[in-house]
RNA sequence: GGGCGGUUAGCUCAGUUGGUAGAGCGCAACAUUGACGUUGUUGAUGUCACAAGUUCGAAUCUUGUACCGCCCACCA
């Protein structure tokens, strides 16, 4: 017996050893695999952003995905799971520009884009490596060799490779209209990247000017400056006489020439039932504008400051600005009610900065534009919708197709063009040419720079989610025809966070479906949110973060890899203490001393013997058959967190419990067919037991099969799943 | 405002096609030192949120109510 079975089981010194051993083993690289393997299963990784550490939820994405994959390697298929990371723009840049400036008090534009982009670049390094080393410790057992990163050579050729196809098609096109700037990232964002955060506001109600009939409500009255016209409802009969009217008011300094205008849109219960249009500060009062070709008077810069009036506002803050117009009204004697209201402030995911709508020349996602693809004509829309609807793509728990529905059905074109340097560049070119001069009149499109003089890149930068959504194909090799996209692709699930089911499940089956025709994966297996014991989410401000690390150094993986399982149910948010990491290190620790149990008192027992079995042993192996099954079934639909917990129970408490209690009289006693039936019992439970819970716990059953007297020779990691039959 | 979940033992949660409820932790008592004290045995605790309905039978299906959580949304 190994003379490390008589002392207590040590993970910290198992792990890395048993994780060096299965990476030489070259079993992670589906190519080297032992045996005739026909059917594939392959796994995409979703790709940790470079901006730091793993947390618990990776933990717990990395822990389930390791699951499926190593069942289905030991299920004789052949298994791939390539890992990678994501460039993650906005975020990673705005971390690396707080650092610099904290340590250095420079900016960007004291940096220069090169410099900026080398040191985000160095940082990504450090960063990468960190997830790497982590990802090991989880045990993920990933193809190393495949590795890719989402802002890497081979996946900037797919990103340039979509964008000209989208931009020939008519798909991808620039476009002026109101975007969410972010003033404090300095950059457009997404509608997905806005959080709305619930505040307290005044609603202001009051009229432009004495002589002006009608009076408005707003909670921004600094906006007021910008407006080019009054709306209401077409059927108010209050304000009917006035429609047409054209006014020339004086606002706090700045005049305006106001219309009146009846639009639909316009609530007659709200406020006074009049709407200022403010076309460049507003979504709908853009809307509003077009339809009655209104002039859009922009009044707020990028800084979100005032870009009119005298010195009283000019130059000034929005806030700022407010707290003057409020003040002038009131001393004009034009406000009529000030009201409390809470209302809905837009904030940027990333910076927590206030979003301002502003007008700006931007790149678009066209999702409603029609297209043709196999003949028919259809939208981004469509195709994003039907796999799920047909069923070719199933969502689970299926309840989130719903919510995937839904944002469909509410999706407006999508901005990916963003004001940051780090990130895949634009690839659209430039020049004016003499005729014209100052005016970019010609625009070039392509995977590369076009010949000629005088041409000039977009200085902007694509949203992170672009090329995410490409990372299916986009990591087999695409848009070269290689071997591994034929073998590969579709993936079989994508196994991620539903919080992310927008930004990216979405985007994926869109862009999938557009360049390949084809969905991105068969299965979406959405994970709950990892929360601390309290309920509350893991975050920094609170300090109630789990380091990955620190468990595994403390408990072992395996131990952390179970907890992060059990009692888990999928889209379901869980609950992680370290008291149950702790009871899975006793579980650990059990395993260990059954296999010395076990072990010591099965010296001379052969598994090939094949004895003749006592009746309570055919008892013991088909209740043994009985969690095969049950266990086995549950893995096929999902249920890792009813699969371990099973697993957990048949080995705690039917077999140490049980059978090992039981068979102590019959090992010391003197019936030899009795004794020879238990113990080759006893070894073929152990052994199946290693099997069936290795997807769960890696390391240690990897160790306790290098001691089992035949097995030694071959990899627990590549052993076949048992079946029922004996 | 719209949508989606949840409400089961002190705590955390299971309960896959309807057959009068389970696990882990915790708690209580007892046992025991040659697999394991990171142990074993035994035990207690639940009108399965509430109401109505379908059914021979409902935690499980239907409808409604209450509370909690989450997501979405251009009422200024």
């Amino acid at each position: 017996m190994d003379p490390k079975l008589l002392k207590p089981y040590d993970p910290a010194s198992t792990e890395s050893r048993v994780y060096k051993k299965w990476e030489e083993s070259g079993y992670f690289n589906p190519d080297n695999l032992p045996g005739d393997r026909k059917e594939v299963f392959t796994i995409v990784m979703p790709p940790p952003n470079v901006t730091g550490i793993l947390h618990m939820g990776h933990a717990m994405m990395l822990t389930v995905e390791d699951i499926i994959i190593r069942y289905q390697r030991m299920l004789g298929k052949k298994t791939l799971w390539i890992p990678g990371t994501d460039h993650a723009a906005i975020a990673t840049q705005s971390k690396v520009e707080k650092e610099i400036y904290k340590k250095e008090g420079k900016n960007r534009h004291d940096l220069g884009r090169e410099e900026l982009l080398t040191r985000i670049r160095q940082f990504a390094k450090e960063s990468h490596d960190t997830i790497a080393s982590q990802i090991k410790v989880i045990g993920s057992s990933c193809d190393w060799s495949r590795e890719a990163f989402t802002l890497d050579n081979k996946r900037n050729l797919a990103v340039n490779t979509v964008f000209k196809k989208m931009y020939a098609d008519g798909l991808i096109y620039r476009g002026h209209r109101i975007v969410n700037w972010d003033p404090k990232g300095q950059t457009t964002i997404s509608d997905d990247e806005i959080v709305y955060e619930e505040r307290k506001g005044i609603l202001y109600t009051f009229k432009y000017d004495k002589d002006f009939p009608i009076a408005i409500s707003t909670t921004r009255p600094e906006t007021k400056v910008g407006d080019t016209a009054v709306a209401v409802h077409p059927d108010d009969e209050r304000y009917k006489k006035y429609v047409g009217k054209e006014y020339d008011v004086e606002f706090c300094g700045v005049p305006l020439h106001l219309k009146i205008i009846a639009d639909k849109e316009v609530d007659k219960e709200f406020g006074t039932g009049a709407l200022g249009v403010t076309p460049a500060h507003s979504q709908i009062d853009w809307i509003i504008a077009e339809r009655h070709d209104l002039p859009k008077k922009q009044v707020i810069n990028e800084f979100a400051k005032m870009t009119v009036g005298d010195d009283r506002i000019l130059n000034k803050k929005t806030t700022e600005a407010r707290a003057v117009i409020v003040e002038w009204l009131k001393a004009e004697d034009l406000l009529q009610e000030e009201k409390e209201v809470t209302q809905n402030i837009s904030t940027a995911e990333r910076t927590g900065g206030i979003v301002e709508p502003l007008p700006k020349l931007q790149w678009f996602i066209a999702v409603n534009k029609e297209f043709t693809k196999n003949g028919k004509t259809t939208t981004l829309k469509k195709i994003t919708k039907e796999p799920i609807e047909k069923g070719e793509i199933k969502i689970i728990p299926d309840y989130f197709s719903k919510t995937y529905f839904h944002w469909i059905d509410n999706l407006n074109d999508w901005c990916i063009s963003r004001q940051i340097w780090y990130g895949h560049r634009i690839p659209v070119w430039y020049r004016s040419t003499s005729l014209t001069a100052g005016k970019d009149d010609e625009i070039y499109c392509g995977i590369e720079a076009p010949e000629g003089e005088g041409w000039k890149q977009d200085e902007d930068t694509l949203d992170t989610w672009f090329s995410s959504a490409l990372w299916t194909f986009s990591t087999l090799g695409w848009p070269e025809k290689t071997k591994d996209l034929e073998t590969y692709h579709p993936t079989d699930v994508l196994e991620t966070g539903y919080e992310i089911i927008f930004f990216w499940v979405a985007r994926m089956i869109m862009m999938t479906e557009y360049n390949l025709g084809t969905i991105p994966f068969k299965n979406v297996y959405f994970h709950g949110t990892v929360r601390d014991a309290k309920g509350r989410r893991m975050s920094k401000s609170l300090g109630n973060g789990m380091d990955p690390i620190e468990v595994a150094n403390k408990f072992g993986m395996d131990a952390g890899r179970m907890a992060l399982v059990v009692g888990t149910a999928p889209g379901t948010d869980s609950k992680i203490s370290e008291d149950k990491i702790k009871g899975y290190k006793h579980f650990a620790n059990k395993i260990w001393n059954i296999t010395r149990f076990v072990l010591s008192s099965t010296t001379d027992t052969d598994l090939d013997s094949n004895p003749t079995l006592e009746e309570n042993d055919e008892k013991i192996i088909n209740e043994l058959n009985k969690t095969i099954e049950d266990v086995t079934a549950d893995l096929d639909n999902y249920r890792f967190y009813m699969a371990s917990e099973k697993i957990y129970h048949y080995i705690w408490h039917t077999f140490a419990d049980i059978i090992i209690e039981e068979s102590k009289p019959i090992l010391s006693g003197d019936n030899l067919a009795q004794k020879t039936s238990r113990q080759w019992t006893l070894l073929y439970t152990l052994k199946t037991s290693l099997k069936i819970l290795h997807p769960f716990m890696p390391f240690i059953t990897e160790e306790i099969w290098s001691m089992m007297p035949k097995e030694n020779e071959t990899m627990l990691m590549v052993e076949s799943w048992p079946k029922t039959k004996i």
